[in-house]
DNA sequence: CGGCTAATTAGCTAACACGCTAGATAATCG
DNA sequence: CGATTATCTAGCGTGTTAGCTAATTAGCCG
């Protein structure tokens, strides 16, 4: 249920980008890495537990693919926290102009 | 140098969220969680080093802020991520319909 | 300089995460 | 059903991390 901590190893990252290009099995995905089959397995199932990614059946098979909504979660965190950091950088701007203008008024 | 590493803890997220709202110094941000001061400088250090948070000196204050090209960034990925999912979604639509209209055509 | 405040680093323990190999499970095919 | 293929779970070793308390550094002020 935590996409960040999900998200916090470079090798649950480069799955995460795998499946963006499309679906894959899971040995397959495996394949890509240079680390025992198992290991990666078990990064399939952090990703899996935390809703990033899903998995259907076909023979014996394990077919996985992204599973979008849990990343926009996430994006729309950083999203509220850009957002108020870039809205109080605004409004300091705006505070800062107004100074200047009311020096120049003043003369 | 790892922003999603540094995002992976909820108390970091914390410190994250509370300073989008606006700057604070050390001790107020240890302040208000229940661990010990030098835990959350710890949790400090980790989102310094990953360029997620900066300081300044101020008389024996540090003051804290947000570092947000480094969120900016971790965004990109997602927002990557994200639109190279939909995409192949919105040629597998496309890719459908297409088949749709096929299929009315020749009755 | 000596005392004070703010924050950090040092050093410890317990828990967790990642890698491995070996064995178990699940679904298919002859 | 027995063999095969694909994948996962179990269990172990090791390194890292989060928490703690105690000691240290850094900057100010009389």
């Amino acid at each position: 249920m935590d996409v960040f901590e999900a998200l916090a190893d470079p090798t649950r990252r480069e799955i995460v980008a795998m499946l963006a290009a499309g679906e894959r099995n899971a040995g397959d995905i495996a394949g890509r890495f240079p680390i025992a089959g198992p290991s990666v397995s078990r990064h399939l199932k952090v990703l899996r537990e935390s809703g990033v990614i899903a998995y259907r059946q076909e023979a014996t098979s394990r077919i996985y693919r992204l599973e979008p909504q849990s990343l926009s979660e996430a994006r729309q965190w950083m999203d509220a926290v850009l957002d108020a950091t870039k809205a109080r950088f605004d409004r300091l701007g705006a505070h800062l102009d107004e100074m200047k203008r009311r020096e120049e008024d003043d003369g």
